[in-house]
DNA sequence: TGAAATGTTGGGGCG
DNA sequence: ACGCCCCAACATTTC
């Protein structure tokens, strides 16, 4: 005799506090299972220390903590997400499913997949928006199509705003009881990263613009790894009264390159503006390895890489930085970049991964222009002036061992000019 | 969320 | 006192 339940999915929402969908799956049916799936076809992606498994492994690990007061705990899955769910519709008699959106071009498929096999068997998927304020189509411009120009979007999210009812109670009666034990990382396949996300810290947020750019001060939030996992509620924060404009001008991009990243899938992977299609990048290999490891002679570009190497993150301003020397300086594929970023951050989101680098390259929507090109020199002095970031993660910069700069700046600035202008030629 | 090149202005040295 | 030059400071244009 099957056991009658409703599901609810967790992904990159991992809390139990403001879950629109886990709320109303809780509100809605008698008993719900808690779910989360490691889905293999990412994890073999990742290298077996990936300090954000084992940031998610230790969330799972604490929420249960937090549901076994209710007698509950979350059912955590591991294989193929179309295989998972196969064998959950044999295992129970699912009357109805509920998860929260995820905007990605592979999750969006993935969820349409999952959706579709479901209701071959007549189980109902509902999804909901919950890890933005506006989603999809919520902001259009007059003529119906979305929003390629941040400003713009950005007032019209303003005006759109209203503050959130306070989060409902969950239903904790109806959770499933059962005690799912979580799997030890080593049965994924994994070991224990030893990198720590530091606490966030919202004290920043009121002169955020004033010390956001210097990475030497204590001046960023810290959130970006919380709400890239769910585990803050981007309403709560959103609407604290202490945000600044400009730290919540950061939120709305946030939002604003998720709405490019679902409605222009293909942005992921091509030049948001098909003109920079035929820019010829140099590409050279050993160039990247430099720039991978920090060693291009460029102090600022270099500390920069080293703390993405050492921690899984790397400061906002600096990011800009060291995406322009790679795409401008050693005019390599801003793809390749994203990449490395994208296997290094604790924070990685590919929305907001993909749009910054667009932006640093000039082949995004809305991004800087192709002729912007950072002096890493000039950054420096306006951004670490008494070269306290830079000694930070550079201790061989005074040693014979610290390289000089691979590229010129003026030589390599010519250069990238002269190239894109000709790609733009063609 | 840039930087370099070029243009303009005005104060001071000096014949 | 005047015109000329120099150049720093600021503004604008260009990439």
């Amino acid at each position: 005799m099957k056991e009658n339940i409703s599901i609810f999915w967790f992904r990159r929402d991992l809390r139990l506090h403001d879950n629109i969908g886990l709320t109303e799956a809780l509100e809605a049916n008698k008993k719900v299972m808690l779910i989360f799936i490691f889905d293999v076809e990412i994890l073999e992606d990742l290298p077996r220390n990936d300090g954000r498994l084992t940031f998610i492994h230790s969330t799972l690990s604490s929420m249960n903590e937090e549901l076994q007061a209710h007698g509950a705990s979350i059912n955590c899955l591991h294989g193929k997400t179309d295989e998972i769910w196969a064998e959950l519709a044999n295992q129970y008699r699912i009357e109805n499913i509920y998860f929260n959106k995820d905007y990605e071009p592979y999750a969006v498929i993935r969820d349409n997949a999952v959706a579709e096999f479901l209701s071959s068997k007549n189980i109902p998927t509902y999804s909901f928006k919950d890890q933005v304020i506006f989603e999809e189509h919520d902001i259009l411009k007059n003529d119906g199509t979305p929003y390629t120009v941040f400003t713009p979007y950005k007032n019209k999210w303003l005006t759109l705003y209203k503050e959130s009812d306070s989060p409902k109670e969950l239903c904790v009666l109806n959770l499933m009881q059962k005690d799912f034990k979580l799997q030890k990382l080593e049965s994924l396949g994994f070991t224990e990263s030893n990198l720590k996300v530091p606490e966030f810290d919202l004290a920043v947020v009121t002169d955020y613009n004033e010390t956001r750019d210097f990475p030497s001060v204590k001046g960023t939030s810290n959130l970006s790894t919380y709400l890239r996992f769910g585990t803050v509620s981007i309403r709560q924060l959103v609407s604290k009264q202490e945000l600044g404009s400009t730290f919540l001008s950061e939120l709305i991009w946030r939002e604003f390159f998720m709405q490019i990243i679902f409605n222009f899938p293909d942005s992921a992977h091509s030049n948001f503006k098909r003109k920079y299609d035929f820019v010829q990048w140099r590409n050279n290999e050993e160039e990247f390895k430099r720039w991978c490891s920090g060693t291009t002679g460029y102090p600022i570009v270099d500390a920069g890489m080293r703390e993405l190497n050492t921690t899984g993150l790397m400061h906002n301003r600096v990011r800009m930085i060291t995406a322009g020397f790679l795409c401008k300086h050693l005019l390599i594929d801003w793809r390749w970049g994203e990449a490395y970023f994208a296997e290094k951050l604790m924070d990685y989101d590919l929305s907001a991964n993909v749009g910054n680098w667009q932006w640093a390259a000039g082949t995004g929507c809305d991004s800087a222009p192709y002729f912007r090109i950072f002096n890493p020199a000039e950054q420096q002095k306006k951004f670490d002036k008494e070269y306290i970031y830079i000694n930070k993660w550079l201790p061989d910069l005074n040693t014979f061992e610290y390289p000089t700069p691979m590229v010129e700046h003026k030589y390599a600035r010519e250069r990238a000019l002269t190239t894109y202008k000709e790609g733009l030629k063609q």
